[in-house]
DNA sequence: TTAATTTTGATCAAAAATAATCAAAATTGA
DNA sequence: TCAATTTTGATTATTTTTGATCAAAATTAA
């Protein structure tokens, strides 16, 4: 068993019993003491459950939870992706960062940096707003409760009174023909706003997104400074991105 | 047992018996006094719990974890004024909500209505994100991470591109002298925003606050159209306050 | 007030849990 | 296939937690 499917799994315990003992894991993933401790230590780390000592408790505030995303946790590829792209931050910067879920993996790798944050995500703002060495600065306008996030006129406004270093960014298509694609306007919008107020671009993006386009044409490849994306791309692919000048990094 | 699940036990035993010795909880948890006592001076610490000499009680504004408020519950004259407040909303209103306790007692009182939201507090969003009916515009901003609410100029400057039917605010002193007065820049800052830009102004305040004076002086009474305060409120001063053409309703 | 009692905080040894280290096993990549 | 890397489990040293003891402080009773 890899710690995908203990991480998982351990998860699943806490869910019903509301705590656990490192013996009692043990017993039940079939583990030594030390890979128990091991895995709790880095999912604790996570911010997914609270580790004791002896064990470890489910984590609880159903608000905060409300916000939380779950998406992308249990997903190594997109964790990957956002743990390189993390490593592009540096204290003192300020970035924007989407409402994407591979950017929101970002934040776990972002705690220890000194930076400030400008979101529309509120799952980003629950998950960075107790991180003393992070200031946030929330983007304003309508909220798209199922997104969990902010669009709108005023949204975009907001973005434009602001330059950031840094923009990490998705998309839902990349491709040489088409540039980037989204599903909606009001993603789109967002997005373009960021790019355009950002020194540098960075695009998180999986595998599965390289090659494909979606519905909104918003903006060329030449917006992008660097693409993160993961092993399992086709070198073909990101072959023809790189001759269109675009920098590919491969994480993991 | 371990601390976090012995903590857990101690606040959920001092809900119910409002306080306890270091002997009873010492058989509750089956633990030693010893360990009961560092477990309250720690619990105490935090703020969860206050220490008397032998044993502990419950504290009643317990640190708010989350998004969520929890200050004002259990405070029924808060209540009363949210109530008698949320009574002046109809269906089809736009209003503005700041960030004040009481002010987020509303939203309970909100969530059949069909509205549209616009506020700068954290919890107000986290209560009604999940109510279909409501519409929520997030004002944007620096946040304020200990009062979670979003302040600076960019927030008034979010306030400023809209005008609601209603305003309801909270404030730090009110008196015929000195008008509305806060704490702080910041606040005062975002509600003179609010009401410039609503077509009426309630002022939601607890009889403690009416007489008093605070630190910034950012409104005349004038700007308010009603006053809604608790029965407990002083009938010399809800007169004067009368006199000067504010409109007094009585919650409860 | 003083004396008796209770509670506390400090200290310490025992017990429990952890982190660190290292070799074996499993996985990965060439 | 084999070498390199990662993961695992056992061992050991370190840290944390606990309960007992006891003097000092606080509370209660007289």
């Amino acid at each position: 068993m890899n710690f995908q499917e203990r991480k998982k799994k351990i998860l699943t315990a806490l869910d019903q019993a509301d705590s656990l003992s490192v013996f009692e894991l043990a017993e039940i993933l079939e583990a030594s003491p030390a890979t128990i401790r091991r895995d709790l230590g880095d999912i604790a780390e996570e911010g997914l459950l609270v580790r004791t000592h002896g064990g470890a408790m489910r984590i609880e505030n159903p608000v905060l939870t409300g916000f939380s995303e779950k998406s992308a946790v249990n997903n190594p590829v997109k964790e990957q992706i956002a743990e390189k792209a993390a490593s592009y931050v540096q204290d003192g910067d300020i970035i924007f960062l989407d409402c994407g879920s591979t950017v929101f993996q970002m934040c776990r790798f972002l705690k220890k940096k000194s930076i400030r944050v400008i979101t529309n995500s509120l799952p980003v703002l629950a998950e960075l707003i107790d991180v003393p060495s992070i200031q946030i600065n929330l983007i304003g306008g309508e909220l798209d409760k199922t997104r969990k996030a902010i669009h709108g006129d005023k949204a975009v406004q907001h973005i434009n009174g602001y330059h950031a270093h840094k923009a990490f960014i998705g998309v839902d298509g990349l491709s040489v023909e088409n540039g980037l694609t989204a599903h909606s306007e009001h993603e789109s919008s967002i997005t373009t706003a960021f790019i355009r107020n950002a020194g540098q671009v960075m695009l998180l993006c999986d595998a599965s997104k390289i090659g494909r386009d979606s519905y909104v044409k918003f903006a060329g490849l030449s917006s992008i400074h660097t693409l993160i994306t993961d092993p399992g791309a086709d070198a073909d692919k990101t072959g023809a991105l790189q001759q269109q000048g675009l920098r590919v990094e491969i994480a993991g």
